[in-house]
DNA sequence: TGACATCGACTACAAACGTAGTCAGTATTG
DNA sequence: CAATACTGACTACGTTTGTAGTCGATGTCA
């Protein structure tokens, strides 16, 4: 019944930490990594050092990109979160509900309360997902 | 806007590895290792050892109790997976939605293909979620 | 102009993880 | 009984992750 995930360990993943420091680049880029901080020294307790760590690495793992702008970087990201958020709830699907996302989603609707009006805005989805079947994805 | 999580690192997490053994455990329990190694056989291509190795893991994280059983052991999961569904999903909710569990639900229902059968089991998720309220949970 | 602040590059280091190997005891089997 | 197989205990080892430190170049401010 209950499908195994193997871990995948392929292409690199984005850890925990360094989701926080893409989070902030995806709300706005290009930034100089003291931006970044800055973003991050509200919200985490993390030294300025380790955060440029975990830029560095986001960008050896090929999820960050920078130019070069005079004396300092600025970084941006070169995946889109949607991807990203894609993947990760693939996986995530993959892990807890062997790759079943419409089980996942059951689940979800199960276990998370909705206030009113999210539970309207969702039976509106599921109303307009009622039209536009029969071809792909609706731009 | 975007909430940002930093990571837990408080108590132990199953590792991914780990949830493909604790998935066998939870599907059917106690078994003795080697039954464990035989579910897992044909899902992965992991050595016996590594699933002992991931055994030891989960009971000395204590998410996998143990009984002697003469000359071996009979595991049986320590937490029901409902539970640590639980944990892994608001962990995720914090990772990508910034805890809102809700707008994650949202996302899902806007990203996943749902069968007519299964458009309907959701709304009719909703409806019965529509009386219950005013009282916390309902066993 | 000299002291100090920053930047990026490189290094550090313990814990967790993926993936096993060794070893001593015990069970099974010919 | 002897050889073999399997068990749990302990060890191993490279990689990833969390969390920084050091260092040399460069920019800033008094």
């Amino acid at each position: 019944m209950t499908a195994i995930s193997t871990p995948d360990s392929t292409r690199p993943r984005i850890s925990d930490a360094e989701w926080a420091v893409m989070d902030v680049l995806w709300n706005q880029s290009p930034l100089a990594s003291s931006e970044v901080v800055e973003a991050l020294e509200s919200a985490t307790d993390w030294q300025p050092r380790t955060i440029k760590t975990l830029l560095g690495r986001l960008v050896k793992k090929g999820f960050v990109a920078y130019d070069d702008d005079g004396p300092r970087y600025l970084y941006r990201p070169r995946v889109a979160r949607r991807e990203v958020m894609r993947r990760e709830s693939r996986s995530f699907a993959q892990r807890l509900f062997g790759g079943d996302e419409a089980s996942m989603l059951l689940h979800f609707a199960r276990t998370v309360d909705l206030s009113a009006d999210e539970a309207e805005e969702l039976r509106r989805l599921l109303d307009e997902k009622a039209f536009g079947e029969a071809d792909g994805e609706a731009p």
